[in-house]
Order: C-alpha cells, then structure tokens, then sequence
DNA sequence: ACGACATACATGTCGTGTAATCTAATGCCC
DNA sequence: GGGCATTAGATTACACGACATGTATGTCGT
C-alpha cells in the first residue's frame, strides 16, 4: 500500500475512532461531539451569528449550522435571538445552563487530550501539525481552525 | 490551542475536507466514497462475507456493513449471494459493470494521491504515518487498515 | 421609488455513522 | 435430540454531513 493511501485512510480511521471516543464520553452529558463544538466556541466567542459561528466550525462547513443549533435550542442550551439592526442575522450565546455544560465539556476534552498526549507518547508532534497544517490550510474547515487557533 | 486539541481539529478538518474532494471527484460515477472503498476491496478480495467485508472497511465500523452494501445491489454493481453450507452467510462479489466501474474509481483514487504526495512536497510522511498507526493500532478501524495494508 | 442583486438563514433529500434490538441458523452441551 | 448460547446478519431510530433549493430581509443603482 502506498503511503499516501495509508495515510488517507489512517486520518480517516483516527477521525472515526477519536469522535467515537469522545462521543461516547459525551454521552452522558446528552450531547454529541458536533454539538458540543459549538457549546465550547460559543463559549469562547459568543455572542455569534450563525454564519459566524459556521465559520469557526471545523465539524460543519459550507452553509449554516442551523439545524445543528436548533437542536441546542431546543435543549435549552443556547439562546437564538433576532438581532434589531438587521433581522436576517441571528445572535446567538449560551444559556446558564449551557455555560455550565460548557464547562462538564472542557473537562472532558481534557482528558481526550492527555490520553492524546499520552498516545503521542515521546513522538515528534510538531511535524505532525506542521504537515496536516500544509494539507487544510487553503480548505474551508482549515481556515475555519486557524481562525480558532490564532486568528 | 494546545498541541492535542490542534491535532484532533487537524485529523477532523482533513478527513472532512479529504472525503469532500473524493466525493466531488466520484460523483460522476454515481458512488460516495464509502462505497467506491466497498467495491475495491470487493475487487481485491471477493468473495467476502457481509462480517468478512466489514473487517476490512475502515469507512464503517461495528456493526455489518449490510445498508451500504445494499445500495450497490440496487445499483447492479454487487452480486449478493447466500451460501449454501450456511444460510447465515452472504457471499459479496462484483458483477461485471461493478469490475469495470472500480477500475474507474482506481483511477480516481490515483490521482487523489498523487495530489496528496505533491501536497505533502518534500515532508517526511514516514514519521506522520507512524505516529497515526500507533494511535489507531488496537482499536477497530485501524486494524481494518492493518488487514488491508499488510495482511 | 423601483427592481435587480446579495445576504443570512431555513428546509428538503440522500447517504451515511452509531448503537440498540431483532431474527434465524448453527454449534454445543448434556 | 432438546434446550441454549453464539453467531451472522437485518432492522430500526436518531443525528449528522453534503448539497441543492427556498425565503425573508437588506442594499444598491438608477
């Protein structure tokens, strides 16, 4: 098998497991992992627009996560408000109660992150970013990661 | 953005945008990306049982891989066949216009990788291949992969 | 003021992704 | 050879994900 075959299907199969994993953490909190990108982005950024958030958004791309935030709505966890200036835009920010899910989530992304450490175990990571960096850079979903990492 | 959260949005963001490209350039054929890998490995490997094929998938986990391979029956690009020595067992098999059809594909794939080695320019895609393989190692989807790759 | 266009979002459809539950055939134990 | 767990697979339910299309609302040129 040729490496680029392999390492197409080696980022497919570490997507797959690694959502898996989180997905089942999450579980308990009855949210899924997209859902729960967006809880921490809001978070971190709120109050959003929905095309604002779909911008920051690696799991959705190309138009607007709006069934994706209705069934946070519906939840209870995020408020959907029209906004006065412009009615076609839609502010969007955490509830109490999602603010407080935000938090059991950040918690839960830590431990994702030490097992990832962990797994990483002495291995060079840095040319590992480096190189998934070069391959998403000029995509959507790459674009969307380096307005979240660094602006 | 630590190093791990990176990782993971890296790993997501390329196997989103990855499969986007596939699926564009498959779309002519009339096949997703997840059943263009069925009809290769079918075209390596047949015959395979619906389980003996869903080991060596890393596109479906878990359970049998019995919606997707459906849809390719429907297609006329399957053959699905009941064993006789036990009437549990489906032999999976190309028909002719699934042969023909995965050559296609094979070509497709071909130029996806070549994409991806002039992507990768002169970056040591060893050392990401390796760090990738010893994340996915032990669990289901990297061991479909170990299957496909060296048997 | 009017109409063409653009923007922000909503909705419909299809194909997965994940997990739980169901059915039928087989092997095994006594 | 009659129970009984195991196995292969089918079915189902719910949530995304990608794409196409629809629908308000705003903006701009004239």
């Amino acid at each position: 098998m040729r490496p680029a075959e392999e390492l197409r299907y080696l980022i497919l199969a570490a997507q797959r497991e690694g959502n898996r994993l989180l997905g089942r953490a999450l579980r308990p909190l009855g949210v899924t992992s997209s859902q729960a990108e967006v809880i921490r982005v809001l978070q971190e950024r709120a109050p959003l627009t929905l095309n604002g958030l779909g911008d920051l958004l690696v799991c959705e791309s190309g138009n607007s996560p709006s069934r994706l935030v209705d069934r946070l709505v519906t939840l209870g966890l995020v408020n959907r408000d029209v906004a006065g200036h412009d009615r076609r835009h839609v502010e969007l920010s955490l509830t109490e109660e999602g603010d407080r899910l935000g938090r059991r989530i950040a918690r839960i992304e830590e431990e994702l992150y030490r097992s990832i450490d962990a797994a990483a175990g002495g291995r060079d990571v840095d040319e590992v970013l480096a190189f998934l960096r070069a391959f998403v850079s000029d995509l959507p979903a790459g674009r969307a990661l380096a307005r979240r990492a660094g602006r």
